[in-house]
DNA sequence: TTTGATGCAAAATGTTTGCAAAGCT
DNA sequence: AGCTTTGCAAACATTTTGCATCAAA
């Protein structure tokens, strides 16, 4: 891959006619390295911590960043049933990935199946909608939990 | 079928040490009547409308009502990426169901699909979850907005 | 030097909790 | 009577907005 995401999606911003902006740069360079999704105070805390020279930025801009960015379609929102939002990336090259819920602890992995996207591709076509983005959560018990 | 879901919902309260109750009566006889999910506050705004010679209830109440109806397995939390959770009734003899959202006008239509539901299940069991539940939401625009 | 980006604080929104009054059994 | 249920208001958590300042082009 020669494009990383972030390049891709400082292109996409510069189109969309922004300026550059420090916080949003570091914010994209934390997301880029997330294999799944996070929610917005994770995303103000890991900004927080020092780790990787990254500076702080402010939750307001951490919303907005965001807003901006699941407009230009660059992050996507994941609902998975905490009250709180998630985003991640939305990456070109990689495949398209669900999500499994722990319900007692919370914990959040990724999976992906090419026999799952294949029935929900056929069905999006006989549903009155045009369907844009779907979304599969399964929510249960992780290894650890269900001891 | 000879009970219905109010029937069924108000012996398992019972069963579960609950006395009985206005409120939660009025919104038992509420979801039973609702073919789709609906919010809190959607709730507590039928409720507070006199159609059906029904009583006003707290928006405390309707949370609390819901959340021991959830635990009791009576309804289900439906997320569909519009900030506020939704919840239907859980009935034994429908089938089970997902949903379609226009993130134009939030619209929020159920569908049904035995092919997917065979998929999600042999899935299912290659998880590192001990899966309980799935949600899909396929998200788009509804045949209004879509023109 | 104009326009967008950011931080801070206040506001808005959705949900939960504490407590006293009312209702069920 | 003794318990649960309910309403009200306050507390809470998350997200959004207003406004002044700062930075990019």
């Amino acid at each position: 891959m020669t494009e990383t995401w972030v390049d891709r999606a400082e292109a996409t911003l510069a189109a969309a006619g922004h300026k550059r902006g420090g916080a949003r740069r570091a914010l994209l360079e934390l997301l880029d390295g997330e294999a799944c999704a996070l929610t917005a105070v994770e995303i103000e805390d890991a900004l927080r911590g020092e780790r990787h020279r990254r500076r702080g930025v402010s939750r307001a801009s951490v919303y907005r960043i965001l807003d901006e960015l699941e407009r230009l379609r660059l992050v996507q929102r994941v609902e998975i049933g905490q009250a709180m939002v998630r985003y991640e990336r939305v990456s070109e090259h990689e495949h398209h990935h669900h999500h499994l819920v722990c319900d007692e602890c919370g914990l959040v992995m990724p999976f992906a199946d090419a026999g799952l996207e294949r029935a929900i591709d056929k069905l999006s076509e006989k549903v009155p909608l045009t369907v844009s983005e779907h979304e599969i959560v399964l929510h249960g018990a992780c290894r650890d939990c269900a001891l």
